[in-house]
This record gives structure tokens, sequence and C-alpha cells, in this order.
DNA sequence: TTTTGTGTATTATGACCATAATACACCTAA
DNA sequence: TTAGGTGTATTATGGTCATAATACACAAAA
């Protein structure tokens, strides 16, 4: 995980939130992995054209979920185990899964319907 | 449309965008049709225990977008033609999917995968 | 040793959302 | 005619998110 390049950042979410999902997505692809080192929170500010606080808000946030340590100045790095993994998996595959049958059947949209639209969208 | 009763609120989205939505969602349902009545600012209010200001910034969100009208101290009632109809559609159903599949491709599902993943949840 | 970059923290400002408390003109039913 | 409910508007307060501008202690590199 040398760059956040990748991450198009939206204005529906909170950015920090944004930002720890997309470790969470790396973590999830194995693009990222166990020791990997994370840019320092001002370049990432740089590359994502963000405030620096902003950063730190969100390295907080991945630090009390567990994915990410870091230790005096440092740097911060990537942590993952078996547990975590899973809880990653979980909460990307599952929650998006999840929430979308959800909303489906909410407007009234039938099992075979859904398959339909989502042959015909992808 | 008398009630807003089945309306539960979340804390990620604004109160009055969720209010609107519900609208949007009843007619997609056909539960509301052309010269429906719709409660008043303060009743709604109270049936969501929301503050009658948020309940009349969802009002003035649901005029612009054209689906409510509301003439002198009358009260509002919901709008529809086939243009509005089809507009709401569209919105509730392809947005629905269209972000599911990009979601899902984002972290590397298969089409066979979310058809499994679908299949098991539902 | 001095400079540079690091993580961390604080204070202030501003936008957005929601609440609270009013206020006012209008219509309608008692 | 009056009392009550209507839509609408305003002002103030508070929380969250993001920015801006600093500040500080620490470690590594020049």
């Amino acid at each position: 995980m040398q760059s956040f390049n990748e991450l198009k950042l939206n204005s529906k979410e909170p950015v920090y939130i944004q930002i720890a999902s997309f470790v969470k997505k790396e973590i999830l692809l194995k693009r990222a992995i166990l020791g990997d080192k994370l840019p320092s929170r001002r370049e990432i500010a740089a590359q994502l054209s963000v405030n620096p606080n902003t950063v730190q808000k969100a390295f907080k946030l991945m630090e009390e979920e567990g994915y990410v340590h870091t230790s005096g100045n440092q740097g911060s790095i990537i942590y993952v185990n078996e547990v975590i993994y899973r809880l990653i998996e979980e909460e990307l595959t599952g929650e998006l899964v999840r929430e979308f049958i959800t909303s489906a059947k909410d407007i009234n949209l039938s099992f075979k319907k859904v398959v339909e639209l989502i042959t015909e969208h992808w």
C-alpha cells in the first residue's frame, strides 16, 4: 500500500470513513497484507487533496478497528489475522448483499426481477 | 397517504431526505396516487417524533422535485404523471441496482458469486 | 548537531443537519 | 366573530465533518 491514488472520494460519506473503507477493501483484495507500511498522514492528505487532520481521524478509527497499528513516529502498518480478515470480509460482502436485498424487497422487487436486473446491468 | 408510521428513521441519512424517499417509495408502490392528501407538517412531525422544521424542509424538497404540490394553507397533495413516475422508478430501482453492481465489482465479486449470495440471503 | 519528517494535539472557522421557540397571515369551523 | 390549524419564515443553539494554522516531542538523516 504505497498510494491512495485509486481512491476516488464521493461527497455522500465522510472522508475519514471513505479512507478507512478503502484500506479495508485493499485488505480484502489481499493487496494490503500483514506488515505493509502505509504512507504518512501528511502524504496521504496530499495525495487526496484533503486536510491532514481528516487523515489522522481515519487512522484513529482504523487503529480502533484493529487492522492498522502505529508505534511512535515510525509510521503505521497493516495488521491482519484470520479473525480480522473474516470480519472485514463479512462487513464488505455481507452488509452489501443484505442491505441490497432489504432495499429491493422494500420496493417490492421479486427475486426473479432482481436477478433479471442484475443480469441486464452487469 | 394518511400516515408515516411505517417510516423507520435511520441515523445515516438526513431525516428530511428519508421523508422524501419514503414518499417516493409510496408513489412507486402506487400506495400514493395523484391527488392524495398528505398530513400536515405538524402532524407528520408528531408521528415521526421529529421537528416540524425538518418536515418543512422535506416538503420544500419534494415540491422542488415535482411530486408534491402545495397551495396556500390547504395542505399538500401528491402529484404524479407518467414522466414523474418513470423518474422515480428509475431512481429507486436503477440506482439501487447500479450502485450495488459497482460495489460488488469493486470487491472483485463475480456475477456468479453475486447470484449465489443473493440466492442464499434472500 | 541541526534539519527534516513523523505522529499527535489544540484552537478557530464554516457548512450542514436538526432542534427549539416563536411569529405571522390565511382559511375554516365552532 | 373568534379560536384553532394551516403553511411559511426567522433566530438561536448544538453536534458532526472538514479545513486552516499551529505547536510539540521524537527519531532518523544530513
